[in-house]
Formats: structure tokens, sequence, C-alpha cells
DNA sequence: CCCATAAGTCAACAGCTGTTGACCTGACTG
DNA sequence: CAGTCAGGTCAACAGCTGTTGACTTATGGG
């Protein structure tokens, strides 16, 4: 029963931090609040501004993170996919910060800055080995299909698609994929 | 000069949620106060609430609409995207309704649990007539990408899909519906 | 053992929110 | 012309929000 009730400011810090990705990755940015993250730590809300100085400055903090697109630029465009699919699923299932700024995008703008950031530094220049041209546009199209993906699967909740198992889903998106990657571009 | 400070209370009530379907689309459910609509109609905030009940009645209303898909049934198949790309298009630039919907879904269960409505009880009915076989999962697969698109074009502005044009647009997209709603299933 | 200091609490603030009920007022009707 | 009543205003409420500064307490080094 030793009273252990203090703990390390970093320690208290990274509780916090996380407490917020969870908040934030279920509920969205304006219905969580700085009591409600505290409560969670089980902390006073001052800690929450003492440490990251804002509710903004602590949810741009849980909202950063690396995509870590492998370089495509190894890989037999064959494989493209046994490569990139697992990785997608990888970081939606197990990154609450991707799902916090995608509920965020939707109504703030700095996160709907931060996401296009996310495509235009990491999701481009990680497609520009695998498209054969266009490489932005490209990876756009691509994009979009992976957002409405994650957006009803994740985030909405379609049945259809939180039944289906990952190797199915896989199945029915790499085509589409292979498509926006390397199709020939509609006419001019 | 005549003052025409009055009006009727069915066009009072009409412009209230004319002013809120355009905040509520623009820049969402919780970050639109009923005084921000009443302020955009000129009138009392208690008007709001008179006419509509609470912000959520207001909502509820502003948010709703009609798909009016066509009956895929009187179509010949090659035809299908013809006339479903152009009625997408539609929807998403001549309804405030649905962008408002889809920025709250994000966040709110009740807006989340009626775009799911929409899928089950509009999107997927008029593509059964179209897909071959298991019509809600290639209902819900044709969505995510139709979501995905609008999210991507419509809220988070990304600059490639912005600026391209319908046409183009169409061209990429199409191959993608088509492919949900009459490709071989994946394997078993 | 003591005390400086890191870690944390507490109460309060100012602002904003949805919502309410009492009140006002202009126009039509008798 | 008086009075009713639909259409609209007004002030205020209670609750919640992010944020602040002053206070408290445990702990580890001298």
């Amino acid at each position: 029963m030793s009273t252990n009730r203090r703990r390390s400011a970093s320690a208290t810090r990274a509780a916090i931090l996380d407490a917020a990705r969870v908040r934030f990755a279920a509920e969205g940015l304006d219905r969580v609040t700085v009591r409600d993250i505290a409560g969670d730590v089980g902390v006073d809300p001052a800690m929450v501004i003492r440490y990251f100085g804002s509710k903004e400055g602590l949810f741009a903090e849980a909202a950063r993170f690396d995509l870590e697109l492998p370089d495509l630029g190894d890989v037999p465009p064959e494989e493209f996919m046994d490569v990139l699919m697992p990785h997608f699923f990888s970081v939606w299932e197990n990154n609450a910060g991707f799902l916090a700024l995608l509920r965020a995008a939707t109504t703030d703008k700095k996160s709907a800055a931060k996401m296009l950031d996310l495509f235009t530094e990491q999701v481009a220049p990680a497609l520009a080995a695998a498209a054969v041209d266009r490489a932005p546009e490209r990876a756009a199209l691509l994009g979009s299909q992976m957002l409405g993906l994650v957006l009803s699967r994740y985030v909405l909740g379609v049945p259809p698609l939180v039944e289906m198992d990952r190797e199915r889903l896989r199945d029915w998106i790499a085509p589409v994929l292979r498509h926006y990657l390397t199709a020939e571009p509609p006419s001019a």
C-alpha cells in the first residue's frame, strides 16, 4: 500500500498524451474536454495545460505521427500491394493519432492542413517511385480510396466493411490501387 | 423604403433552415452556434429554438435529404456510370445537407447512424439491380470510394482532386465503381 | 533530519453555449 | 379605431469550457 501518487513529470506527460490520443481518436477534437483527459489520467486539468501549453498544443502533439511508408523503389511492381496494404492496416489499427487527425480534419482547418501535408510530404513521394507518371494526381486518387475506407470502416462502421476480414478487403481494394497507380490516365 | 421587417413565419423558418444548411456544411455541427445562424438571418437566437425546438432538431432537419438515386433496373449495364456519376456530382455540389451530414458524421453518433441509413436504405437498394450478387458488400465498397472522394475533394481540398474537372474525375473513377459493382468477388 | 524543489491541487476567472419565459409591437379584423 | 395575436425581441439562466495563479505536499539530496 505504498503511496505512489507521485510520478515523474515525463511519465505524467506521457500518460496524458496517451489518454489524449485515445479520446481524440474516439470522440473527436471538439467533443473531448481537457477535464475528460485529465480525469482519465487521474490528474488535475491544470497539469494538461502545464505540460502542453494549451488544448490545441496537446492535440497537435497527439495527432503527430509518421506513416513510415516503405520505399517502393526497391520493390518489384507486382509486389507493391503486398507491401502497401499490410502497412496501411497497421497504421489504421495501431495508431490512434491517425483516427484523431481524420476526425478533426473534417471541421478543424489546421487538422485539414496537416492531413494535406501528410499526402504531399509522405504519401506522394513514397508513391512517386511506383507511379509511371503524374504522381500527385495518382497519389491523390489512391489516397481518396484509402481515406474513404478508413472513414467507412473505422469511423462510420459500415457493417459489410467492418465484418470483412483484412484479406478479403485487400483482395477487393488492391486492383483499385493498382489502377490508380499504373493505369493509362484518361485521354487528355 | 417600406419597413418590411416582419415576414411570414414560414418564410423566417425557411430562411433559418437555409442559413443553417450553409453554416453546418461549411463549419460542422459543433463549430456553428445558434447565435451564428440567427445572426445570418438577422433574427434573435430565440427564433431558432421556437421554430426547431433545439439545435439538434434544426440540424436533423438541415441534414435531411433524399439522394433520389435513379432505378438502375431500366439502364443497360454499360450505361451505369453515365447515369450514376453525374448524379453523384449533382448531389455533392448542389446539396449542402450532404456535406453537413458528412462533416458531422465523424464525431456525432446520430449523424453517423443517419449516414448508415443512407447507405442501407437508398444506395444499397438502388445498386441491387446493378450488382450481380452480394449487393450490400458491393454497395459498401462503392460507397467508401465515393465518400473518400467527397472528403478529399470538397472537405479537405486535396489540390489535384480540386483542380481536376468532372469529366477527368469520372474517367478515373468509373472503372473502379464498375469493378466493385460487377467484378468477380475475391475467392472464398 | 531538513528543506528546496519538483509534482500536483485548488478555486476561480471570463467567456461562450443552448435554452427559457416574460415582454414588446406592428398589422390586420371587427 | 380598438384590440387581438402572430411575429419578434430581450435579458437572463445555468452549465460548461480553457486557462490562470496561488497554494500545498511529498520526496530525495546535503
